[in-house]
DNA sequence: TCTGGGGTCCTAGGACCC
DNA sequence: TCTGGGGTCCTAGGACCC
């Protein structure tokens, strides 16, 4: 039996936990750069505000509905986020982070002691106690059912936010009411194509034949369809599985023409990536960039990349700018009007000690580690930071955040402060 | 004028081998 | 002039997730 619980409108939530005047206000949360919405309340949803939808679109309806807009903070999520972890966490033998607003927990057995929804209910008041923030609760088989489950205790008020089902006639009245779309797994290719076949809600799914379904598509769906019937076929995933790939890439603020501007972001995403992997404590050996134009623009399309393999890992930034900017070089295009780039790390080891070839000269830099060792311990306290030159000074195409709330929870100087009347 | 970022898995097809 | 069959490995691209 697995529950999945999951933060209602996160990132919207954790803003008006610390601004309460908000609530009953629609509110939402921008994407980096300030470019589109990526979560609302209810009240913003109740408006027609869809998600993605471009900052430029709402802007006019600000005034009109009273909106209220943040830029999104990401070290205040991450830190209400670690805190519900923690406490679902503690609710269960078992648990797997999914993502920064969902966990699922192992609850096989607990209905000896409790009923299944009396016990989502716990969940949930413990969660809204300790932190003030809301979850729902989906309770059943399989993960997919569970977050079948769990879209119910969204969809319908009246389930107070926790569905739990165990019996197959009530797990088949339930998929008789969720669209095909909504299935955890079915996306909007697959939902269209599966609504074609006049395949249209999840009950209709989970009485379609196998063979049908891994003829016309692929295991993954075939796999979606037995947990649908009940049939276990995604576990727990207790250890966190090793990171195969580190991306960084980021939306310029104004479009970069210049080759020098985009050898410092490269740059930059590199600094960041070279860190991320050192977190991982992994070497890479393959890097790759990546630089396009706006596919909204009515400019020249453009969409570049290139890699460079690496004779022995690294995890050092000097080496993956070196590669980074090699790439750049390669591929580099003048006269386009470039919107977004990236770097990507990928073929990791856990050490540097590859299989060299017979005449390979190419010793590791000495000192690598030493080095590298010091310039993550600085930049992540608060005694200043410490950059490589070629990520330059303050760019134009930085991003943009102009609607940031406080760090409440993880800076002192920005400790919200009560007064005592 | 202005449209996010970071992941995973699977498959098809090409390159290459014998 | 005629040019097989089977296997592996890698990559690009598509689909999905949050």
């Amino acid at each position: 039996m697995f529950a999945l619980c999951d933060c209602n409108s996160f990132y919207a939530s954790c803003e008006i936990l610390f601004a309460p005047h908000l609530r009953g206000r629609p509110v939402g949360v921008l994407s980096n750069n300030d470019g589109c919405i990526i979560a609302r309340n209810q009240e913003l949803k109740k408006i027609g505000i869809k998600m993605g939808m471009p900052y430029f679109q709402i802007k006019p309806l600000i005034k009109q509905h009273g909106i209220v807009l943040f830029s999104s903070n990401y070290a205040l999520y991450a830190d209400l986020s670690a805190r519900v972890h923690t406490i679902l966490d503690s609710m269960a033998l078992n648990s797997e982070v999914y993502s920064i607003d969902e966990s699922w927990l192992d609850v096989t057995g607990i209905d000896v002691i409790t009923p299944f929804e009396e016990y989502g209910h716990q969940i949930r008041d413990k969660v809204k106690k300790h932190t003030g923030l809301t979850v729902g609760v989906g309770i059943s088989k399989t993960k997919t059912l569970a977050k079948s489950c769990q879209w119910a205790s969204k969809a319908y008020p009246a389930t107070r936010g926790v569905v739990a089902l165990t019996d197959d006639a009530r797990i088949r009245k339930l998929l008789s009411f969720q669209p095909v779309e909504e299935i955890w797994g079915v996306g909007r290719r697959i939902g269209k194509r599966l609504n074609l076949m006049g395949i249209k809600t999840a009950l209709e799914l989970a009485d379609t034949d196998i063979r049908f379904i891994r003829k016309n598509f692929h295991v993954v769906l075939e796999r979606t369809v037995r947990e649908l019937r009940g049939e276990k076929c995604i576990s727990l995933e207790e250890n966190v599985p090793t990171k195969q790939q580190i991306i960084c890439s980021r939306s310029f603020s104004q479009r970069v023409t210049d080759e020098q501007a985009m050898r410092q972001a490269v740059c930059q995403y590199a600094t960041r990536a070279a860190e991320k992997l050192r977190l991982e404590k992994q070497f890479c050996r393959h890097i790759s960039v990546f630089m396009r134009t706006s596919p909204f623009a009515n400019d020249p399309q453009a969409s570049l990349s290139g890699s460079q393999q690496l004779i022995t890992a690294t995890q050092d930034t000097r080496d993956i700018i070196a590669a980074a900017q090699s790439v750049v070089d390669r591929i580099w295009q003048p006269g386009f009007r470039y919107a977004k780039a990236g770097i990507m790390l990928n073929d990791f080891s856990p050490t540097r000690v590859a299989q060299l070839s017979l005449f390979d000269d190419h010793a590791p830099r000495p000192g690598s580690e030493a080095l590298m060792k010091v310039v993550d311990k600085i930049n992540q306290g608060s005694l200043g930071k410490v950059w490589f030159a070629g990520q330059g000074i303050e760019q134009s195409w930085q991003m943009k955040r102009e609607m940031l709330s406080p760090a409440y929870t993880t800076r002192w100087d920005a400790l919200p402060r009560a007064k005592i009347m």
